[in-house]
DNA sequence: TTAAAACCTCAACCAAAGTTGAGGTAAAGT
DNA sequence: ACTTTACCTCAACTTTGGTTGAGGTTTTAA
């Protein structure tokens, strides 16, 4: 059932993306593929777990250039195996785990914030309109500092 | 303490961002100034507000397109109130509870999938390698629908 | 065997969300 | 008064993640 070569119409449908968009992971240097006899690409079927890996962090706000960095995790001259994806992907479980943890914290001053009546509220970490914190470089930029304590493995 | 109008430099140093960042979302309609005399931006109060919004917002992954939507529902003619802000915010709200959700069904996927020994698997939405569910367009592409059904208001 | 569909390269283009710089004016500090 | 800092406009540039098109070759299907 699984062929053991793709060419890029294939995977493209298969994936839900361009043929274009092929040319462009690939310049990237995010999938690789070789050629037949009439230069056209082939690829391994492990293109398509990439791709979606790829679709999948893309899902997470995870840039190209670092999906690529992760992938240079993964061995070069062998297919990987289920244990190298497991590794690659722990990162990002906790990277997810904080954007969620970061989200609901944003829920929470949406909440609480955006629409309450804190415009004399010194603490409000969306809208501090009261210049002594803002002098410290507080106000709202507290988010700011929120999301890096979040983040800071980025 | 709160003055009653602000020069781009202070709005610009209040909130974090750059004087041309401010000239670029005046442009672009998302906030107002007028002129004094020597042809200098002056802006109300409220446009810190207006700057935190949009900074929580970004946050939230809402294009500035869309909060110029979201303000555009705001009074023109008087300074927002509380109750405008918080109608306002309301859409946003359910907006975040989506992505927050979604976020957690990526997690799933992620724990999941992308490190289980799912190439085999036919209901695996990360990757389905087998072509039969391809055929009907499925594959990889779950997710995406996944995600649609989850995004749908925007 | 011939037409259509798929593929190739390369360059140019797109949108979002700004940033940078040039050339000049206004306001503030000393 | 003068110098520094802040401000002005306008155009061009930047990055990310692709898309589009021209001009030509290869594969596939009838």
């Amino acid at each position: 059932m699984t062929e053991a070569t793709w060419s890029v119409g294939r995977v493209a449908k298969r994936c839900g993306i361009n043929v274009s968009t092929l040319h462009f992971y690939e310049n990237k240097g995010l999938i690789k593929s070789w050629r037949n006899d009439g230069n056209q690409r082939r690829y391994k079927p492990d293109v398509l777990r990439r791709i979606s890996v790829i679709k999948a962090a893309q899902k997470m706000g995870i840039s190209l250039e670092e999906v690529k960095q992760a992938f240079a995790s993964l061995p070069d001259n062998r297919t990987p195996t289920v244990e190298d994806w497991q590794l690659m992907s722990q990162n990002w479980q906790q990277l997810l785990d904080s954007r969620i943890a970061y989200m609901l914290k944003l829920r929470e001053y949406l909440t609480g914030c955006i629409g309450c009546g804190c415009l004399s509220m010194t603490k409000c970490p969306l809208y501090n309109p009261d210049d002594t914190l803002a002098s410290q470089g507080s106000g709202p930029v507290l988010l700011e500092q929120a999301e890096q304590k979040v983040l800071k493995r980025r």
